[in-house]
DNA sequence: GAGCCCGCGTAC
DNA sequence: GACGTACGCGGGCTCG
């Protein structure tokens, strides 16, 4: 045990009087707080306490004041630059995860030293951290001071040397000394020197004062006149060590550090170097004190301890669940194991699949499984998970039905906050918990000699995956209680219940014409091969089309084309845009562009999506992530479905490999312009209302806008440069880059925007708020309130900061249509899931549902998707949700 | 050979 | 430097 006592207290006047004064924007004065925090951070990293106190001073008057009236009596009123310092520092402290101590009608120097004694009788050795030399007094073989300002550590030698009197004779040292700060008379023209000499004689006051006649000079005469005032200067200094206290040392663990009230402060008090120490996963900043649990793991191998377990956890009413497997493929794992958890403390493994040499016999999966239904399917007992999605598909795939309520502590770290950290396991229950669990590969090996873990050891495999679920359990209790209102409601009505509806798209999967598509590989081989053939012919050698390296050195130094732009790494630039501007000129640019574009059709889709059809359903099964993206997108990886082509007619042949079962149809449903739709609603522009309202091509009507034409004179030029404002708008585009975009100069780039400003004011006025309001308080916010956290918004990097400044432009927007689709998908998913044979949805690419449909059933479902869609805003917009529908037998001929 | 970064390209 | 959010390919480098 390590235990550290802090006089606060006397840190924050050192504090205060010794650092300049440091003021927020808004004039807080902080010059203290950061000082005290910034010596508690230093101490913890140096000290490392298991236990520790920070102690302050209460308000008002102590037992000092009545026995002497003149107890401080010189000292003026606490500067308001200080005392408006106090309440943050000490909600710092608190945040920190630190015990703040505070006793009513005594000194923090009282607290400490009766902490201090306490903790001497119980065997516990004391640091006490202060700026105050009057704690010298304190100091024993158990006690040591130290001064974090300054480095100095003192133990008894120590304070010899710095007062020349050793602990126990302090208080009659400071006595005769005197103390002008706190008022206490001393004896005249005694210091520090003639103290020590005179208790060096006398050892004692006492035995000083009756020998007082011998004392020679005028400094005899003034002990001789004070010895009244003596006696009562001891007792003012004398630091109590009795003092009637509720806490004893061992209840003073550090808590966990509260990271959001943490990052709020630091906001407030513009402590920005710690708000973006705070960010970084890899700080020590404000890491809390490590949570761990003192109890290992149950392995569960008999079926008494299994219906030991299942009843457990029914009386809890919630319990952790993990499962592990031999693979990350949520189609085609085994189930190896099972953990549960009902407390931090009480966690247990069910082994089911080891299948090592020597393996202890393990209980049946079937059994283990009907055992554990009734708790998975009950609708009373809360199933906490982290990723509990893909235990979901695993347990499903096992023969067991997991079933809601469902918590996952993967989302709600999410939903608390997108940005600032990943939201993997370790990522979580090191910011939240301050506890790094076991890493995978130090059970499992990595590289080459990776195992599954139905190889590993089954007490291995026990710890680890116990932690697993009592740190899952932890982290529900920890993280669920620190959502708002506002973002409570985003996790329980958008998160939560999207998680059946992903799991059952996941596993229901689509259907991919895998004869198309290597038909379409080949063929693209074939044209590669051709403009290879005819790349190395134009340039007269032989080299690699694909290698951007080998293409820079053939087309820039070889063949001396100019250079139009550099990557940024300060190499020309091989892009398509500067390919494209060089394919007027030079045929050899135009190859290369083809052959780009072929070959990425062929190794991203048509060679790799066959390879990723699961070979038990024949379908492509990817996987959503409901964690990834900050704006409350989803995103799909294994295969990405969310990146299929379909600008060029090449790309688009792909989609005709998505098709439907025999007897189904594709369906697919998108949102016409949802973003610019909630950019209207958003920024409140009338006339871009109108224009929704009315159901006006909006580019169309844009263009007519800004170029001051009638609508129907309006020309496709006209069209589509007023596409490219709608769209870099929501972007938070520039005139340098909407001029690149339509292949205008910058001034008339400007102009247009100008002019788009004046049609709609509303919408710049928006743009400016929320830039501003982004800025004032770190975060901008959805329709629904999501919370999106901006950690570079005010940044001194122009760079970070605009790009921060068009993220917080762009994330409502985004984000918005992010929650309008989920709430469409769960509404949808809550008609559609118990009729399955009928019609069910397949996947979700941003802004578009696509459906796999009974043929004859086609029209009603068509209707029903619909007006789910079109009301999934709850009457919330100010404009329309427009859906366009259409059905065909592959995606393609869906739109 | 595994793992990572880079440049590039696909989607909304 | 200049347009937001993702995933993933092949090349090529580093490391063991």
């Amino acid at each position: 045990m390590k235990f550290v006592l802090v006089d606060g207290s006397s840190y924050l006047f050192r504090a205060f009087h010794a650092l300049p004064p440091l003021t927020t924007a808004t004039g807080l004065s902080t010059g203290a707080v950061f000082g005290v925090i910034n010596m508690l951070r230093r101490l913890l990293k140096e000290e490392a306490p298991t236990h520790i106190a920070v102690v302050f001073d209460s308000k008002g008057k102590n037992f000092r004041h009545e026995m002497y009236p003149g107890y401080k009596g010189n000292r003026p009123e606490m500067p308001e630059e200080l005392a408006e310092q106090i309440k943050p520092l000490h909600r710092l402290i608190e945040a920190m995860g630190l015990p703040l101590v505070c006793v009513p009608g005594v000194e923090a120097d009282d607290v400490i030293g009766t902490l201090a004694h306490i903790a001497t009788e119980q065997g516990i050795d004391t640091l006490i951290s202060t700026s105050d030399k009057d704690m010298a007094q304190l100091v024993t073989e158990h006690v040591e001071l130290v001064n974090t300002m300054t480095q100095t550590r003192m133990d008894r030698k120590g304070v010899k040397e710095k007062f020349g009197v050793y602990p126990e004779q302090i208080i009659d040292y400071l006595a005769l000394v005197g103390d002008t700060s706190d008022n206490v008379p001393g004896v005249p023209k005694v210091g520090p020197k003639t103290a020590a000499k005179w208790l060096n004689e006398y050892q004692t006051l006492d035995r000083l004062v009756s020998n007082a006649d011998t004392v020679k000079g005028k400094v005899g005469e003034n002990l001789r006149d004070n010895l009244e005032q003596l006696a009562l200067s001891k007792k003012l200094v004398t630091i109590k060590t009795d003092v009637e206290l509720e806490m004893m040392p061992k209840d003073l663990e550090p808590g966990l550090a509260d990271n959001n009230s943490l990052r709020e402060l630091f906001k407030t008090l513009e402590f920005k170097t710690w708000l973006q120490m705070l960010d970084k996963p890899t700080t020590e900043a404000a890491s809390p004190a490590p949570s761990k649990s003192s109890t290992e793991t149950t392995v569960v191998l008999d079926e008494a301890t299994l219906k030991a377990w299942v009843e457990k956890c029914e009386k809890a009413g919630q319990f952790a669940v993990d499962t592990e497997t031999d693979g990350l493929n949520y189609m085609q794992a085994n189930l190896v194991g099972i953990s549960l958890a009902v407390s931090q403390e009480e966690h247990s493994y069910i082994p089911v699949g080891h299948q090592y040499e020597g393996a202890p016999k393990q209980l049946d999966l079937t059994l283990v499984i009907s055992a554990l239904n009734p708790l998975l399917e009950s609708p009373k007992i809360i199933k906490i998970g982290h990723h509990i999605k893909f235990d979901a598909h695993i347990l499903k795939r096992h023969g067991a039905a997991l079933a809601g309520p469902l918590e996952d502590t993967m989302l709600l770290s999410y939903v608390l906050n997108a940005t600032l950290i990943r939201h993997d396991m370790d990522s979580v229950s090191k910011e939240y918990l301050g506890h790094s669990p076991v890493p995978y590969e130090q059970i499992a090996g990595k590289g080459a000699k990776q195992k599954t873990l139905d190889q590993v050891e089954i007490e291995t495999v026990a710890e680890y995956a116990g932690e697993d679920a009592w740190v899952t359990y932890a982290l529900y209790e920890k993280i669920k209680p620190q959502l708002t209102a506002d973002l409570l409601s985003v996790y329980e009505s958008i998160e939560q219940p999207l998680i059946p509806v992903l799991t059952d798209m996941e596993h229901m999967g689509v259907l991919i014409d895998t004869k198309k598509l290597l038909a379409q590989s080949e063929h693209l081989a074939e044209r590669c091969q051709a403009l290879e053939l005819q790349a190395h012919d134009v340039v007269g050698e032989v080299f690699n089309l694909g290698s951007p390296k080998q293409l820079q050195a053939i087309l820039y130094e070889k063949m001396g084309l100019p250079v139009v732009q550099k990557t940024p790494k300060g190499q020309p630039s091989t892009s398509e845009p500067v390919l494209a501007e060089l394919a007027a000129d030079y045929e050899l640019a135009q190859i290369i562009l083809d052959y780009r574009s072929l070959s990425k059709l062929k190794s991203t889709y048509t060679d790799k999506l066959p390879e990723l059809v699961d070979v038990d359903t024949k379908r492509v099964h990817t996987s959503y992530h409901q964690a990834i993206v900050a704006t409350g997108r989803l995103s799909s990886s294994d295969p990405n479905l969310q990146n299929i082509p379909v600008r060029t007619a090449e790309g688009r042949q792909i989609r005709e490999a998505f098709i439907a079962e025999k007897g189904f149809s594709i369906v697919a449903a998108d949102y016409s312009q949802i973003e610019l739709r909630i950019m209207a609603h958003l920024s409140g522009d009338e006339r871009l209302i109108e224009a929704f309202s009315k159901g006006e091509d909006i580019h169309q009507f844009t263009a007519s806008e800004i170029f001051a034409e009638p609508l129907e004179a309006v020309t496709s030029d006209q069209r589509r440069s007023a596409k490219a404002i709608n769209f870099g708008l929501i972007y938070g585009m520039s005139a340098f880059g909407l001029a690149k975009q339509i292949g205008v100069d910058r001034s008339t780039a400007q102009e247009y925007m100008n002019h788009y400003f004046e049609r709609y004011p509303a919408v710049k006025d928006y743009m400016e708020k929320t830039r501003e309001e982004a800025a004032k308080s770190g975060y901008v916010e959805t329709l629904f309130g999501r919370r999106l956290y901006l950690r570079d918004i005010n940044s001194r990097n122009m760079n970070l900061r605009r790009a921060a400044e068009r993220a917080a432009i762009n994330a409502p927007m985004q984000g918005t249509a992010a929650d309008l689709i989920k709430k469409a998908m769960i509404a949808l998913w809550a008609k559609t899931h118990n009729n399955q044979a009928e019609c069910r949805l397949i996947m979700q690419v941003h802004d578009e549902l696509i459906f796999e449909i009974k043929d004859n059933q086609v029209q009603k479902w068509q209707s029903i998707i619909e007006t789910e869609m079109a009301k999934a805003d709850d009457g919330k917009l100010s404009v329309p949700l427009e859906v366009s529908i259409g059905q065909g037998h592959h995606w393609e001929a869906a739109h």
